[in-house]
DNA sequence: ACAAAAGTGTTCACACTACACCCATGG
DNA sequence: CCATGGGTGTAGTGTGAACACTTTTGT
C-alpha cells in the first residue's frame, strides 16, 4: 500500500491540542488541566493527545474534546498547526491546535475534578507549558474574527439565552462595551432570532425574555443576498 | 531526550504543500506542477516535500519555494492542516498547507521548464491529486481576506506598480470589478503610497505613474489609530 | 482624427455612533 | 419605596456605492 517514495522520509508524533471556550460569570473562559506527564508535568496546559493511526486530526481533536467535557457534536474548528522543532521539550511533536465552543450549562464539573482541569477567566491566563499560550492567543484571534462573520456564538448557549446574556457574552470576547441599544437594533434588523414567552429571573427581578436562534429564519436572511455581521 | 511517554504513539510522514501565488495578465495565477512520483504521477499538483527530522514547518514550505522559484523572503502564511486518513492514495501524510505570494516580474521562467511547472489562471484550476483542490480553495479564502486586512497586496509586486494594474490585482483576487474613482479615493484617502515620477508606458499610450508602498507613511497610518481595510 | 487607457468629484443612501429615560419586580 | 437590571428611539456623522466626462499620446 504505502508507496516506496514514501518510506524513506522522516515521521513525527503529531498531537491535536484543543482551546475550548466556555461562558461563565460575564466572561469568557478556558478549560485548563494540569500537565499530568514530564516534561513539565503539574504545569497548566491546554488539553491534548497524539492523533493515532486509524484517525484524522479532527477526530483526534473530537475524541479529546470528549473526554474532557462528555459532550458530543461540539463546534470545533482547527486554529493552526504548529511546527516549531523544540516547541516541545519532551521531543519532537507536531501539534494542531483546534477551538471548541463548549456550553457550560451542560458542563459537568465532576469531569473537573477527575482530570484536575479548571475554567480559567481568558484575562488570567497562567504560563501555560510549551507554546501553548501562542495557540490561546491564535485562538481568539480567530475566533474574534469568525463570531463576526458567523452565527457561531450562538453555540455558547444551550439553545436559548436572553439578549443581555449575549450582549455580555459579546463583550467577553471582544472585550470592549458596547451599547445596548445598538445592539439589540442590530440583532433586530437581522430577524434571526425567535422570542419566547419565558423570562430568565436569576440574574434579575424584572426578569429578561429568553430568545432562540431560527436556523430558518437565518437562511432566510442569507438568501435576501445580506451576509451576517456582528 | 524523548520522553518515555512519547514513545508509544504512531508517527506520522508530515508534508508542506505551498499554493504558489502570481498576477500576470491581469489574473491570478497560482503555480502547479506535474506530479513527478506514483500515485498519481503526471496529474497536477501544488509544490510540496516532506518535512524532515531537522527542520520546522516553516522551514519545510521556505524550502520548496526556494527550490521552484530562486527566491527569497517571499510572503509566506499558513494555511491548514490537512489529516484525513485517506486524504493520500500512496499512504497516511499529514500535510500543512501554506499560501506564498510571489512577485512573477522576478520569476525565472527556465525554472518553470524544470519542474514541469506551469502558471493556471485560478479560474482554470485543473483537478489537483489528492485534496489539493481544497487547499488552494481555503487559501483563496484566506488570501482574500488577508488582503482586506494588511497591505500585502503590494508583495506581489516588485516595488513599483501602476494604480491600473493594482487595480486589476485586486478585482483578480476579489473576482469582480470595482469602481476605479473609489478604489483611487480609499487609497488616496489612507496615504501610504509614494507617487514617482516615472511612468509605466507598455500597456497605455498615455502611460500610468507608478507608486510604491512607504512602509513609513503606512505606520504613520496605523499609529493614528486607524486600521487597513482595502 | 481616433482609439485606448489614465485620471478626476459629487451626490445619495445606508449603517454606525452617541446618547437618556421609563419599566417591571423583589426585597 | 427603592434598588437593580431590562427595555426602547432619534438625530447626526461618516463610509461605501453609483455615476460620466476630460486628458494624453501613439498610430
Amino acid at each position: 500500500m504505502t508507496n516506496q517514495y514514501y518510506l524513506d522520509t522522516s515521521k513525527f508524533l503529531v498531537a491535536a491540542d484543543c482551546i475550548i471556550f466556555g461562558f461563565r460569570d460575564k466572561e469568557l473562559h478556558i478549560l485548563l488541566t494540569r500537565r499530568p506527564v514530564e516534561p513539565e508535568a503539574g504545569e497548566w496546559s491546554l488539553m491534548g493527545g497524539f492523533v493515532s493511526e486509524n484517525e484524522s486530526l479532527e477526530d483526534a481533536a473530537k475524541k479529546v474534546l470528549f473526554d474532557y467535557t462528555q459532550q458530543r457534536g461540539i463546534y470545533m474548528e482547527q486554529v493552526n498547526a504548529y511546527g516549531e522543532i523544540d516547541r516541545d521539550s519532551g521531543g519532537r511533536v507536531i501539534s494542531v491546535a483546534f477551538y471548541a465552543l463548549v456550553r457550560l450549562e451542560e458542563f459537568d464539573t465532576t469531569l473537573a475534578q477527575k482530570f484536575d482541569a479548571r475554567w480559567t477567566n481568558i484575562k488570567e491566563l497562567p504560563q501555560l507549558v510549551f507554546d501553548h499560550n501562542k495557540m490561546v492567543h491564535d485562538a481568539l484571534t480567530l475566533l474574534r474574527f469568525k463570531v463576526s462573520m458567523q452565527p457561531i456564538i450562538f453555540k455558547f448557549f444551550d439553545e436559548k439565552f436572553t439578549l443581555p446574556a449575549l450582549q455580555d457574552l459579546y463583550e467577553a470576547i471582544y472585550q470592549h462595551p458596547i451599547d445596548k441599544r445598538n445592539f439589540r437594533k442590530k440583532l433586530a434588523s437581522m430577524n434571526i432570532l425567535d422570542k419566547l414567552d419565558e423570562k430568565e429571573t436569576v440574574s434579575s427581578k424584572r426578569g429578561a425574555f429568553y430568545y432562540t436562534f431560527s436556523e430558518e429564519k437565518y437562511m432566510e436572511y442569507l438568501a435576501s443576498g445580506k451576509y451576517f455581521s456582528l
